[in-house]
DNA sequence: ACAGAATCCGGCTTATAGATCAACTCAAGT
DNA sequence: ACTTGAGTTGATCTATAAGCCGGATTCTGT
């Protein structure tokens, strides 16, 4: 489940998970997957159902005293939205519409599907275009000291 | 599967594995190859799909919250493309448009397919040459700093 | 509570990109 | 010179994305 993959937003804000990483999804008989915020760049973070599962379990365990700690509860957390796919195989998601301003995706816009092995990314396509060769993000990008509790988890 | 072959990229932009390394992929079982960014050079990375099961785990595993890491992730997950032989032992494989922009190859034009050992990389072949006699690339390489996390994945 | 409006969700159709299949030419070796 | 295999080009076909439409459901305002 890799490369890149240019998809469009309907006029519903809605988005097709590729065929190709749709099919390997069935395969390894994921039934839903998660979309919540990327919690350093403007983008979106997708997730198996497994994997969701494993990072959400991690994140809700940390002890709740360290302020990076609870920001990255909150943005990961809070913002964690499910989608499954239909009878027919196929799975069209829904963007929630705060998801979709923190990502800077309009409506009948084009983005960029990412596949990453375990995890997908959708980005604003501009902002994908820009940050592979280099260029400036309409956001700035955030300096992130994990703290060691964080070191093991992957997200 | 040492040394290099040029080889041209056809109308379509398709790349054709030259017949020496495929007989030496088959030899060894392997079923399929990823083309995918070189992260430092205008070039394209070939591995063999062993070869690139263990380099994508180990990139997955890594801690996502670092920007080099995640710079990498991007650059070689995002942007890898698989290809598979076909019936009759042959390869050809559709080379994505930005792979081509990235490493500066243009439909209809040669290319350098280097060999090195259980890895291939594909260049414009003016870039080759000039990196072959110390000439300047178009493009200026990238200096990469590696955390100690990285020094041990061989890309 | 009801009506109207807006939003959400599924089905259907069509243009297209990509994968597969096939053929031709060239080069090399016997 | 003939045969075989490789490289290259061309053609076809299938799967998919995306646009469109209609029905259902929820929300809102009166």
């Amino acid at each position: 489940m890799f490369g890149f993959t240019t998809i469009s937003i309907d006029a519903k804000g809605r988005l097709a998970v590729p065929a190709k990483y749709r099919n390997q999804l069935n395969a390894q008989n994921e039934e839903s997957i998660v979309v919540t915020r990327d919690p350093q760049y403007p983008a979106l973070k997708i997730y198996p159902g497994s994997i969701w599962k494993s990072i959400s379990t991690e994140l809700q365990s940390l002890q709740g005293l360290d302020p990076i700690v609870r920001n990255l509860q909150w943005t990961i957390l809070g913002n964690a939205s499910e989608s499954s796919f239909d009878p027919k195989g196929r799975m069209l998601i829904l963007l929630p519409s705060e998801l979709r301003e923190y990502a800077e995706i309009q409506k009948e816009q084009k983005a960029s599907f990412i596949g990453m092995g375990n995890k997908f990314e959708v980005w604003n396509d501009k902002n994908w275009e820009a940050r592979q060769t280099g260029g400036a993000l309409s956001t700035e990008i955030l300096e992130v000291v994990l703290p060691e509790s964080l070191k093991t988890i992957s997200f």
